[in-house]
RNA sequence: GGGCCCUUCGUCUAUCGGUUAGGACGUCAGAUUUUCAAUCUGGAAAGACGGGUUCGAUUCCCGUAGGGCCCA
């Protein structure tokens, strides 16, 4: 019997939810999800300066809005302080930690002399068997590992493969700080050990800590979890993800007009992929997923392909369910405005019929919705500069002579309207293009919209008139 | 500086030693067309470099170069 999986996804509240940390995640919870596990959350807060309430929401938001639960109540790092000193003090009595009285003079004279001679810059354990009774006065030490000096640490990773550490080339790592503050090191291995966790899925960055972390493991006799180190995502220049270029909050992708499920497909397939296929179901995704498809070089984000991913989901997406998205997305850009004046149920209904023409447009939210503004405008409409220039006195009075003919219209359907409009425009000796793009300028202000009988279609008779009207009077 | 990781079209990737090196985004051309999209068809586009191992390397090994990460 196997004991259940359990990943966890351990963000440092300082700020939003990144992409990189939004993959992290994805990840831990595909393969969570993949075994019946669970995907467990700690909020890393030890950097109480840096912390705040803000980024904790943020981060929170942003799993949601990915659909990312995780189980049980998240951990707060900060809270186990004790209980790591507590480990720490263990390592100590047991003979497998020392107090270190290294000053920074000290510390800063190494790395300069191992620098000097082409070595390794790390701690010389000077202090490893040094008497305690030599300790200088009013130095506050800090505590280390007394790690292995000869052999190997050895990682079998699962994406990385095996990987091989000389022990020689790992010092002895600061367990607990002058003031007793747990390091990070620390803090990590017995938080993951105290929460049961069996798989660390994590960015390469850690891998070489990873090394550092198993000494912790050994020295404390607990069994080491099964490690995962993930590439990491790279900014188009293949340099780290910076603000110039994609870190930006996943929230920022949101306001953007990018769907959740374009997100994830997108996340998951950089650096991960399963044959030729490149759009999952998240179902599919937690079926198909496997450490072994993981590659090991970093992926570059490409705004681009995402906005393509989305592009597919939005015409993909139900048109119910797209209208609810739509009116949704409003206040992110500060669009609720809108619709006002508007009965909630007519926008909906004008939304629903608008949608098919709509959806195939756009490939974000804001998109959408800026391809919508049409249905919505006060008469007279305002017209964009290319529009004004279509409306010349030919094209207005061909539209006023075309208002006869649509007077006339019995029923206000497409098909209708279709055979209407061209029977006019043959009468006329023109090509369809040269009475539609007049009548598009006059009834959406602009040169590009859906098909112009499925714009008259929803804006129905009354209105389509009206702004006819309003280029002819 | 040391250790570790990486390297297939511009980008994301497939390839379990033998393929005309495949797909996707982007790009170009064409079809369609009431605009713009969407869609369809077609094209250009890749194994960093140098050595080995092998009958045969993109694939395995070594080195070089380049990139990344960690340590400070």
């Amino acid at each position: 019997m196997t004991s259940p999986v359990i990943t966890r996804f351990p963000p440092s509240p300082t700020g939003y939810l990144h992409i990189g940390g939004a993959r992290t995640a994805l990840f831990n919870w595909l393969y969570a999800r993949s075994k019946g596990g669970k995907m467990l959350l700690r909020i890393e807060d030890t950097d109480r300066k840096r912390s705040t309430e803000d980024a904790i929401e943020k981060i929170f938001a942003g799993l949601e809005w990915l659909g990312l639960s995780w189980d049980g109540e998240p951990v707060f790092q900060s809270l186990n302080a004790q209980r790591h000193r507590e480990v720490a003090h263990g390592l100590l009595d047991a003979g497998l930690a020392y107090r270190c009285y290294t000053s920074q003079e000290e510390l800063a004279q190494m790395r300069a002399k191992a620098r000097a001679q082409g070595r390794a810059v790390r701690y010389d354990g000077r202090w490893r068997d040094r008497d305690p009774l030599e300790a200088p006065a009013g130095i506050a030490p800090v505590i280390r590992l007394k790690s292995r000096l000869k052999g190997e640490t050895v990682i079998e990773d699962r994406v990385q493969g095996r990987v091989v550490f000389a022990n020689s080339e790992l010092d002895d790592l600061v367990l607990l700080r002058g003031d007793g503050a747990p390091t990070y090191m620390l803090s990590v291995v017995v938080d993951d050990h105290d929460m049961g966790v069996t798989h660390v899925i994590r960015g390469d960055d850690h891998l070489t800590n990873a090394a550092r972390q198993c000494q912790i493991y050994e020295a404390l006799g607990w069994d080491r979890p099964e490690f995962a180190h993930i590439p990491l995502i790279h900014g188009p220049d293949g340099a780290k993800l910076s603000k110039r270029h994609g870190a930006l909050g996943v929230e920022a992708y949101r306001d953007m007009g990018y769907l959740p499920e374009a997100m994830r497909n997108y996340l998951a397939r950089l650096g991960w992929s399963h044959g030729d296929r490149e759009f999952f179901t998240v179902e599919q995704m937690v079926a198909a997923f496997d450490f072994k498809a993981v590659g090991r070089s970093p992926a570059r984000f490409d705004i681009t392909k995402l906005t393509h991913i989305n592009g597919h989901y939005i015409r993909e997406m139900d048109d119910a369910e797209l209208v609810e998205r739509f009116i949704a997305f409003l206040p992110h850009m500060n669009a609720s405005a809108m619709t006002t004046g508007r009965g909630k149920d007519s926008v909906r209904r004008q939304l629903l019929q608008a949608m098919p023409g709509l959806k195939l447009r756009a490939d974000t939210l804001a998109a959408l919705v800026e391809s919508a503004r049409f249905l919505f405008a006060e008469r007279p409409l305002s017209l964009d500069k290319k529009a004004d220039r279509l409306l010349d006195e030919t094209a207005r009075t061909l539209l006023g002579e075309l208002i006869a003919t649509l007077e006339a219209v019995s029923s206000w359907n497409v098909e209708t309207l279709e055979v209407t409009i061209r029977h006019f425009a043959e009468k006329h000796g023109l090509k369809l293009g040269s009475i539609a793009q007049p009548l598009r300028a006059a009834l959406t202000g602009s040169t590009v919209s859906p098909g112009i009988f499925d714009v008259m279609a929803v804006l129905g008779c009354e209105e389509t008139m009206g702004r006819l009207r309003d280029r002819t009077g």
